[in-house]
DNA sequence: CTGAAAGCGCTTACAG
DNA sequence: CTGAAAGCGCTTACAG
């Protein structure tokens, strides 16, 4: 009982074992585990024997130990992998996901991958080695064909935002391409000619996909695209802001503005207002973000839906753990487009 | 090798074991997990017959299972309790957790407890059954109690945002009751003397230290505290702003608000611009948010540091770990009074 | 330097 | 209805 005391300072209390409730209880371990598990088959008698000796003790059962030997093998843990915990679009994503997961009485291990391919190899590595009962992951690498072995000893995967690469599972992905698209012919309706692209990073595939609607967008209109008023690899607030000061203040300046992100959306406001001309050029942001209806203008904005991005990844989780074997999925959720104002500025003279 | 094949669907290639390796490699387990643990005394010669083993097997060490046998016992897992990981407070808190966890290669199981007592409880006991190595825990629970046996085993628990009931434990807090004491001055000093306080759930600890700072405020002030420029237990966005419609609409209206909290303070502006009185009313937020600097006019607050309040709290909890035994302790973070516009406003002619 | 035996806390597969 | 023995995947504590 004391063999772990330690001399120097007060010793911990060792925490109550099964053996320990039954020792208390007068009966056998199979018995409490019996009850602890809620199985039927046991004296009334001996039920509350063992209750007693579990409460008495604050009895915890140690569920890893119990998933070692289980037939299941189930942690009731499964890992999620996003880009950054603290942003707005990840964190409700984690929400939804963890709003299913404690349904089924299921934990989340999360962690940040902040866009670093060797990030996300270790987190899974890390939760792979938990034996997490399934991964949901928002891949930066190029290559998730790492996977494979975890995939073909029966760990469900789904990927969320982005396709995975080198590897056939589950995913849930936005309408990148058809909301930036949609963005821009709401920018050509209202007038404009030159609208600018202000992107992210050009090595994300999302970012990628938006570029080729703004793309298609302006083919589809019949405007030109013009390499002056695309600016690519955007990751920051002070970034974008540069980048649209910038364009604003040269040659044949943009009528109206597309940005390709909820950061570079907000550094683009952020510039416009330095130049007062928040009411004078249009803007058009991807992905929605709060107090965009408090702004002036409002700001309109493509929006995706990352809680419902959360609830289908999770459920197409769910289903696999379940038993659903059938090919992989591939859901393609649609966006919205939000009209509130600052979409809808037509463009001034020149 | 074959024996949990299932006969009705592609049987799942079960994942290697340590005695998998040891028997591919030639060497006893032992030799294996030295190697795997990089303990030194294994001939280069096994060393590398392990290592070619490992990477054919693709073997992934079960860290459950060697947690279950090792001495420290440790998971390298920790739980952390929040209110809602969706909310900017709550996930940026998060974030700064993982970053500091990220360097002790420990991961992070995290839950959402909603203002509900159960959840705490429910998360808490899940947490602890897979053994956590600590646990930080925003509380909403009127008694945390029940973490004695857990602190008794040995496990170092961190409160944060709000003091733990009922049980001696480290803490971090803001200096909630100086913060608003801070905003009613500085809207005394602008001239107001009837500033409202719209506030969140009267049974929430921080938000009676927000009421305390602001009834001192006012005392200090020599202003007297009108019941009728009181409102509690506001605690969504739409709460918030019929509030503030009703209160701007009354006889004697404040010149002032004092918003206790962020959804507050956004149903506040919300209800500011629909009756066009942004300009002609001051406010003043508790807690910082994004884009408070983008709005028209930019929003004056109280800003807490959520990071710096999560970096603590893990950076205490891995001195726990580390070995320190020394009495609770409590850590007040100074909370930042922030002008940006709104709170300097002066009250108009009545 | 290496490995056989025992055991972490629990459940399985039996036998009674 | 109940329990003794074996074993999940690994490390400990030894012995050689």
């Amino acid at each position: 009982m004391t063999e772990h005391a330690d001399p120097v300072t007060t010793p911990y209390r060792p925490r109550a074992t099964l053996r320990d409730v039954a020792a208390m209880a007068g009966v056998s371990m199979k018995t409490v585990s019996r009850v602890v598990n809620g199985e039927a088959g046991v004296t009334p008698q001996k039920v509350d024997a063992v209750r007693l000796a579990v409460s008495r003790l604050d009895y915890r059962p140690n569920v890893s130990a119990s998933a070692l030997r289980r037939s299941s093998r189930r942690t009731a843990a499964i890992g999620t992998v996003l880009e950054d915990l603290a942003n707005p679009f990840s964190s409700a994503l984690l929400r939804a996901v963890e709003d299913v997961a404690n349904e089924k009485r299921v934990l989340i291990l999360a962690g940040s991958v902040d866009e670093d391919q060797q990030r996300e190899r270790a987190l899974v590595r890390a939760f792979t080695e938990r034996r997490v009962d399934g991964l949901i992951i928002a891949p930066v690498g190029e290559d998730q064909g790492y996977l494979r072995t975890e995939m073909e000893a029966g760990t469900p995967l789904v990927f969320v935002d982005r396709q995975p690469q080198g590897l056939l599972a589950d995913c849930v992905l936005s309408d990148n391409e058809a909301g930036a698209r949609n963005a821009v012919h709401q920018l050509a309706e209202v007038g404009h000619r030159r609208i600018a692209y202000l992107g992210d990073l050009a090595i994300i595939p999302t970012a990628q996909q938006r570029f080729a609607g703004y793309q298609r967008g302006l083919l589809e209109c019949g405007l030109p695209l013009d390499p002056a008023h695309v600016v690519h690899d955007l990751h920051t607030i002070d970034d974008a802001a540069r980048a649209t000061t910038a364009l604003l203040r040269s040659e044949g300046a943009p009528t109206a503005l597309f940005a390709s992100q909820n950061l570079v959306t907000i550094g683009a406001i952020t510039a416009l207002q330095e130049l007062g001309l928040e009411q004078g050029v249009a803007l058009f942001g991807f992905d929605d973000f709060p107090l965009a209806d408090l702004l002036k203008p409002r700001v309109s904005v493509v929006a995706q839906d990352p809680a419902a991005m959360g609830r289908a990844a999770a459920e197409l989780l769910f289903e696999r753990l379940d038993g659903e074997r059938d090919r992989p999925r591939r859901i393609l959720l649609p966006t919205t487009t939000v009209l509130r104002g600052s979409g809808e500025i037509p463009p001034g003279r020149p």
